[in-house]
DNA sequence: TGTACATCAGTGAACGCGCGTTCACTGATGTAC
DNA sequence: TGTACATCAGTGAACGCGCGTTCACTGATGTAC
């Protein structure tokens, strides 16, 4: 996902540590998930003390902050190339979106996840995740009209309700209120178009 | 969420120890989430040694796996009686969903997530999530045509494609593949109702 | 061009911790006769 | 009704482990003069 210039240390310094670190607790994280990230394997696999990473970041939880801002820059710039390169913006962008999902499961979840919910301490984070949303705006500002399908129907209920219900619980959606947002996502599926009901 | 008699233990055997450390597992998931689940603390809180948990659950993800059973179970029930008492049976049961995830978002996660994914050592889990899914798909089968609206269109989605992600990478949808449901559920939102593209 | 010295980026040992799990055990309970 | 005994459901000590973080340190680098 990310590549670094691999130094082969034979000086006393390192070269570029930090971007070696990043790499080496992305590929932990793809393998056994965030929790497989510990400051000590990380150092590990970048042939350096555990020491060493606290020259670079301040702690575990901004290490994984640095991972995650990387995560969602990689995120947009995969959306925003798929949304260039199409007559159906949306639907290129939804592939992209799940792709980079299932291409990196462990960063997504890491991005999406608790472990980076507090972002007071990572102004890059911040920023990051902007962009994603901006890209992921963008892409869509053409689309107004819609579907009326045959059991797609239900995959795109549950994705729609599990997909809200994931964005309130990390955070992504703050000061709205989630069963407001739940009853304005849903209610516009109407049992028959045009046709209220109660 | 859950409740058990509580006994005072005044005797040397329990009465009812499996559900009072199910209970006390609840109660660390929502307090740091499932990371803050471990055996002894368990233990803690149900007033009994570490080695007693053993007698009850073969090991520490078994007991995971128990808890999430619990959870699927209840939040079938939750969805059942919602879209049992509405006359828009979707849009009532998309809240309830919401809801379970924002009142238990310990238990939401643990529920979809990679800790639980290997259902293999538990077929009352399996039975646990095919009740869910029976449930929602029966509260949706009244509902056919669908929107057109503002600016909700984006939350939408964002919600659609987001929890598309999250069902594949939890294995939800196994034996699909990823890309193509992508493709199946995004691409029917049209720039122009009616209006095919390339 | 040489040198003194500040600063930077690492090392290695150690701290205290909580974890999952196993061991040999014992107190409580239930059952056959 | 009483008793011997099997079984069940706990205890308490101990194992080996990897963790995050801190400490005093040292080798490498850059800069002022």
């Amino acid at each position: 996902m990310f590549t670094v210039s691999t130094s082969n240390r034979s000086t006393y310094h390192h070269g570029d540590l930090k971007a070696a670190l990043l790499l080496a607790a992305n590929a932990l994280l793809e393998e056994g998930g965030e929790a497989a990230i510990s400051v000590r394997e990380v150092a590990r696999r970048a042939g350096v003390s555990p020491t060493a990473t606290y020259r670079h970041f301040e702690d575990r939880s901004a290490m994984l902050a640095a991972l995650a801002t990387q995560g969602f820059e990689s995120f947009a710039e995969d959306m925003k190339k798929a949304s260039a390169q199409s007559p159906e913006p949306f639907a290129e962008m939804g592939v992209a979106y799940v792709r980079f999902a299932v291409d990196h499961p462990g960063m997504f979840r890491l991005m999406f996840g608790p472990s980076v919910a507090d972002r007071s301490r990572s102004p890059d984070l911040v920023a990051a995740i902007a962009k994603s949303t901006r890209v992921f705006n963008q892409g869509m500002e053409a689309c107004k009209g819609v579907i009326s399908d045959s059991r797609l129907t239900a995959l795109r209920s549950w994705a729609l309700v599990h997909g809200l219900s994931m964005l309130v619980l990390d955070g992504m959606l703050p000061g709205f209120d989630a069963e407001t947002l739940a009853r304005a996502v849903t209610k516009s599926a109407k049992p028959n178009p045009g046709g209220g009901s109660s």
